[in-house]
DNA sequence: GCCAACGTTGGC
DNA sequence: GCCAACGTTGGC
C-alpha cells in the first residue's frame, strides 16, 4: 500500500464538500509530476487531504476508490483522474507550520516542493501525521 | 534543443 | 496582494 498527499484549495473543493459528495473525481491536474503520481496510485491507497492557501493544514484521510482513467473534463489524452472516497476526518487538523517544525517530516514534498499538488508520502510520514492528529 | 517569456501555484 | 519558485510554451 502506498500513501499520498493531495492538495485542494478549500475555496474550490473543500474537505466538507468532499464528505458531502461521498466520492470525488480528482480532476484538473495539469502537471506531469502530479499526474505520474496519480498514475501510480492503486485502489485502497490512502491519501492525506490538505487544504492549501486557506487553512494550510491536513484535514482528513481519503482513499483511492478508482485507479486512474482519462480525464473526462478535457480532450487532451495526456491527463488522467482518480477517484477518492473519504475515510476519516482528523480530530485535529495538522498545520503546515506544525509539519515544518517536525524534524521527522522535513523530507515531505509538501515542505520541499510546495507547489506539487499530488505528492507521495512515506508510510512513516503518513503514520506520524495521523498519530499527531489523534494525540490529545 | 536552448532559453526567454509567460503563467500558475501557494506561502507569507 | 506580493513575490519566489517552478513548469510550460514557443521562437529561433
Amino acid at each position: 500500500m502506498n500513501y499520498w498527499l493531495i492538495k485542494s484549495e478549500p475555496f474550490k473543493y473543500s474537505w466538507d464538500h468532499f464528505v458531502e459528495e461521498g466520492q470525488s473525481m480528482w480532476d484538473g491536474v495539469r502537471n506531469y509530476q502530479a499526474r505520474n503520481n496519480m498514475m501510480a496510485m492503486k485502489t485502497g491507497d490512502q491519501a492525506l487531504f490538505y487544504h492549501s492557501n486557506e487553512g494550510k493544514e491536513v484535514v482528513g484521510i481519503a482513499k483511492v476508490s478508482k485507479e486512474h482513467y482519462p480525464d473526462p473534463t478535457t480532450d487532451d489524452p495526456r491527463w488522467v483522474v482518480v477517484n477518492f472516497v473519504p475515510v476519516a476526518k482528523l480530530p485535529k487538523a495538522i498545520s503546515l507550520k506544525q509539519i515544518k517544525q517536525d524534524p521527522t517530516l522535513q523530507d515531505m514534498a509538501l515542505v520541499k516542493h510546495s507547489r506539487l499538488s499530488v505528492a507521495p508520502l512515506k508510510a512513516e510520514e503518513f503514520d506520524h501525521i495521523v498519530a499527531l492528529a489523534y494525540e490529545t
